[in-house]
Parts: structure tokens; C-alpha cells; sequence
DNA sequence: TCGAACTTGCAACGGGGTTGCAGAATATTT
DNA sequence: AAATATTCTGCAACCCCGTTGCAAGTTCGA
């Protein structure tokens, strides 16, 4: 309850109801949602609109990052503490074609690759789809 | 010209012109493309719906696959054949920030994870983002 | 408690992607 | 070469995703 004010002050947020909501589902459902799941789970008491922006500061914030999918776009809490300035990610993501959840391994780092000369590479997305122990 | 009949041919696909100038476009272009560039360049010969819907049929034929990115699905020709039953792909995706564009790192394999017990991986996505040699 | 700054809801919009259907094109058979 | 079955295309319509502008409401610091 206060911690959601709390990590909302650290990023220099403004507590809101919305912005509690949507945080403590994150918190709550532990995996990547889109916005359609918050929708689903706060779009009678939010607009559809405001679920947006929310998801949109939370993302330049720092709190929440993306998840890349085949199927639209997710998002999932950040874990170690990112900022407005850096976004820094490096862990997988586990799509199950079973449940349909994704989930960040947090602690499965990517490997390292040796890429050719001349490229630069800055952010890595690595997205493994199977089926999770829970399904199995 | 003949190639991209054999091509139709060999995954039980009719021969239009459609079909041909997408995927002549595919191997012109050797990037990944979107929808939206498939417009772009073939907009004016035909409709919307058809473009998507050649997509869709080049996908579950084997003939391209598809790259995930942050901002939108994009595809990209399978070079080894892959087909109906079967698509098989581990290689790098890399998409520059600079220019835009996303390619294929045919030769660059995904590394192998150690996943948790439990877990059954059946497909992988690597996509690195930054700064490819041409934009250096 | 007041005001400046920020956030929300509403309306509207553009784009992405799908479906149904009728007409057109392709392949096949004779 | 013509007829037929099959498949493909274009059009219209639709729904979902995500964004923007603006007016009204809320938060927070002075």
C-alpha cells in the first residue's frame, strides 16, 4: 500500500488510484501483461485511454519495461531498479503456447554472441516459447 | 521471373501476379518488411487485404517468417526451406536504430540456454538492437 | 488553503489486421 | 480449346490498438 507510493515518489510520480491499480496488478499477477489484461482487470473503474498513458510513464520511468511477443506488445515490472536515463535488461522471457503467460527468467542472463564487424549492439530481446512447468 | 514460379510451385501455391511481385520484393529488398512497406511499395497495384492476406499464406507455407520487433511484426524470408510442418529458425535478428532496418544474421545461431527444470522450449527469438555497419 | 502543475475522461481519429462475399483468375480435366 | 472446380482478389465493413487535443478534475508544494 505505502510501498506503491513509495516507488511511485522515488520516479517522481504523482500518486494517482490509477497509477497504484495498475503497479499493484503488476505486483499482484507477477507476469507480463498487456494492456488489454489491465483493461480486463481495471477498465470498469479507468479509461482505456488513461491505462495508456499510465503504461507509457511507467515505461519512461523506469518501472515497467517491454516484452516483445509475436502477438502484440507486453510489459513486465522491472526488476532491479532502472531509471528515466537507463533501461538495463538482459534477461529471457518465456512464452508458454500452452497458458499463453509470459514470464521474465530474471535470472537467466542472454548469452553473450560474437556479432561481425561494424555492429553496435545496445539492447538484446531474447523470447523462448514452449511450454512452462506449470502446463506440463 | 522463373525462379519465383518455382518458388509458388513448390509449396502448392497458384502463380499471381501479386504473389510474385511480394515475394520478388522479399528477395529484392533482403531485410525484414512489414506490411506497411509491402504497401508502400505495392499499394497501388493491390489491394490492402490481399497484401495481408499473401503474407499470411507465405507464413504458414514456409516461405517467410516472421521477426518480432518493439514496434510492430515485421517478415522475413526463411533461407533454408522451411515448410508447412516445419519451421525451423535460430538465428539472430538485428535491427539498427539508426536506419531502421531489421536483418537476418543467417550465419549467427542463438546461443544454447540452460532453462529451469520444467521448461520445454520449441521456438527462439533473439532480436539486438543498435547500430548496424552501414550507419557507423 | 490557494494556485500552478499535472492527470484524467471524453471524443475523435488513424492505422493494423480480419472476415464475408461476389466476381475474377488459375489450374485441371476432357 | 473449352468447361469446370478451385482458388484468389477487391471491396465493404468491422473491431482492436494506440494516440492526440482539450476541458474538467486532482495533486502537491508554498
Amino acid at each position: 500500500m505505502d510501498q506503491l507510493r513509495e516507488t511511485l515518489k522515488v520516479h517522481h510520480l504523482r500518486t494517482t488510484t490509477c497509477r497504484e491499480d495498475v503497479l499493484s496488478t503488476f505486483i499482484n499477477r507477477k507476469n507480463a501483461l498487456s494492456h488489454g489484461d489491465l483493461e480486463g482487470e481495471l477498465g470498469e473503474n479507468y479509461d482505456r485511454v488513461t491505462i495508456y498513458r499510465t503504461l507509457k510513464t511507467f515505461l519512461e520511468k523506469g518501472i515497467i519495461h517491454k516484452v516483445l511477443d509475436d502477438e502484440g506488445l507486453r510489459y513486465a515490472l522491472c526488476s532491479h531498479s532502472c531509471s528515466e536515463e537507463k533501461h538495463q535488461h538482459d534477461h529471457i522471457h518465456f512464452k508458454c503456447s500452452a497458458c499463453g503467460e509470459t514470464n521474465c527468467l530474471e535470472n537467466l542472463h542472454i548469452p553473450a554472441v560474437q556479432l561481425p564487424e561494424g555492429y553496435h549492439p545496445e539492447h538484446f530481446n531474447l523470447l523462448i516459447q514452449g511450454v512452462c512447468p506449470k502446463c506440463n
